[in-house]
DNA sequence: ACATTAAGTGATT
DNA sequence: AATCACTTAATGT
């Protein structure tokens, strides 16, 4: 990036600091703030009107959330909630610079745009796990996804936390776990799961 | 010791 | 794969 920019970027933009399982962002707020990840993750979901949720993507250190990028340069409101799944720091960058730096700041573009794109991918891979995956290869999928954000084999997760974010029901996953337990992949304790092998 | 919460299980749809 | 109804186990007060 443009030396430029960075001291403009530190200029601008508030420090944020997340406590896990804080809320960031719920559905229906104004944005006025571009965040940007700097460490720590978060986790992007979507809710129905009954309030059940939706895992839709993972955000980490140095990345921006797609959604909120269409949502502020609309003025709009938020279609997703954000929520720390570890102590996060987060940059907030107010909107009025977006399009003032787009034009401005080549490489700020082609942080916007790479952004996009790959968070565009991460929701055709939910979309694809699904529509083709079965549940029991998506909680797969979603464990080892889970240790590779937190950098960590130990997953500290209740069944039923699992079950929102897959839009599952405990009972299921509690018997899918099992059967992973027995074919040898984890290890289950109480709001804690242990992956033995990725 | 008791209440609360997480996880396990059989039966039913 | 979901839901119900119930049990068992772990944890907090």
């Amino acid at each position: 990036m443009q030396p430029e920019l960075i001291e403009e970027l530190q200029e601008k933009s508030a420090l944020h600091y997340y406590e896990s399982e804080e809320y960031i962002l719920h559905v229906g707020d104004q944005m006025s703030f571009i965040p940007i990840i700097l460490n720590g993750s978060i986790k992007v979901l979507r809710e129905n009107n009954e309030g059940e949720e939706l895992l839709l993507y993972y955000i980490e250190g140095g990345d921006t959330c797609a959604m909120t990028l269409q949502c502020c340069m609309r003025k709009s409101k938020s279609e997703v909630k954000a929520l720390a799944i570890e102590p996060s720091l987060v940059l907030m960058i107010p909107i009025e610079n977006m399009e003032i730096w787009m034009e401005k700041y080549p490489s700020w573009r082609a942080f916007i745009l790479q952004s996009y794109h790959s968070r565009m991918m991460e929701l055709l891979e939910t979309i694809d796990a699904m529509a083709f995956m079965k549940l029991d290869e998506r909680l797969l999928k979603y464990l080892i996804d889970q240790a590779k954000i937190t950098g960590s084999l130990e997953l500290s997760l209740t069944h039923q936390q699992i079950a929102e974010d897959l839009n599952s029901s405990r009972v299921v996953i509690s018997r899918l776990l099992k059967q992973l337990e027995l074919k040898g992949g984890i290890q289950l304790f109480r709001n804690k799961i242990v992956l033995s092998s990725i």
